[in-house]
DNA sequence: AACCTCATGTAGCGATTGCTACATGACTAG
DNA sequence: CTAGTCATGTAGCAATCGCTACATGAGGTT
């Protein structure tokens, strides 16, 4: 393997967990280069242009969640919406995801406003996300499926919007009432 | 009245727009100053800085909201979670609010990076939304009224994200699922 | 008439942005 | 040994950023 090749997996890693940490605002090239211990100059020797570097990092992080979502929660037990809904909610503000949660609003936000490569990525993730909440959905007790995994979607990522403008607690008193939902 | 004071007004009302029409990401000083009329260093004439000018635009487009808001959703009718959260829903994915829900996207994103003057003003935001949901929960129904309107907020706010990373379809899907939920 | 505040224009500063031109040593294939 | 690719450093460019120093005229006050 290329001295080069081995650096861009590195780089990336390493890269990964900076933007968990500091967000997308702390994203410069000279900043993700100081990040991963190279020179600007060398990022941009390993990768095209810093719209790569974003799109793989992100794109690892994606994968990274996926992973961890799909063991968290397995696919094999369908659930009522309610009941999927309340779980994953607990999941998604869960520490271990929340970091990812925080750089998720910023990667939509900044899809929102068309940077690249977030437009394409979001879609991407958010897709993941469908398709993950989808598989975990009973058929029996769902009806429309789709319209449920939207709706649950929506939810979760709105958690993420809530905490940032309503503070820890309010997050928490949406999941315990969702809970609470789900149980009656 | 001042010239300066009836300018402030003036381009405060037209930056407002500008703003809804085109997101955060033409908001540099020279943008606003452009879309306003008049150059940069007027801007910087009237308002203390940047800072002072998103802020005073963001408050007038909330004000303007929650006005909307009111009189689109009268209080005086209390109504279930589910009922509330499905006419909420079909209000805030509605042309004349949709515009509003895109920027405060960005604008909750701008708050989680901390920048100012977001950081404050989405709180604020954040806090009317709840106490414009709270309001209209029926005490007699929604035995956890707090917690159930995070939790509509959150999937309010969720449809605002849901548009951007899964298109236009997938908000009507949720949507539609919310309004039968409510019906069953 | 002298002065002063208000309103506005011109010009630019220092910082940061993404990115590039050019040089240079190390190692490798012929 | 020579030619050439690989890996890296130094230096800087053009654009944009928020903001400011300075000048100037217009109109009111004394």
């Amino acid at each position: 393997m290329n001295v080069r090749d081995e650096q861009r997996a590195r780089v990336i890693a390493v890269l990964a967990n900076h933007l968990l940490a500091t967000g997308l605002s702390q994203a410069s090239l000279r900043q993700l280069a100081a990040a991963a211990g190279v020179s600007d100059r060398m990022l941009l020797y390993y990768f095209a242009d810093k719209t790569e570097v974003l799109a793989q990092a992100m794109q690892s992080l994606a994968g990274g969640m996926a992973a961890k979502l799909e063991t968290a929660l397995p696919a094999d037990q369908r659930l009522s919406q309610a009941a999927l809904t309340a779980k994953a909610a607990r999941l998604v503000v869960d520490p271990v995801f929340r970091p990812f949660m925080r750089l998720w609003v910023e990667a939509i936000a900044a899809a929102a406003r068309g940077e690249p490569p977030f437009a394409e990525i979001a879609r991407q993730i958010g897709e993941g996300f469908l398709v993950w909440i989808e598989a975990r959905l009973d058929p029996a007790k769902v009806p429309d499926r789709p319209g449920a995994a939207a709706t649950i979607l929506a939810l979760l990522d709105g958690l993420a919007l809530l905490e940032v403008c309503g503070g820890e607690a309010r997050v928490q008193s949406a999941v315990t009432a969702l809970e609470a939902a789900s149980l009656g």
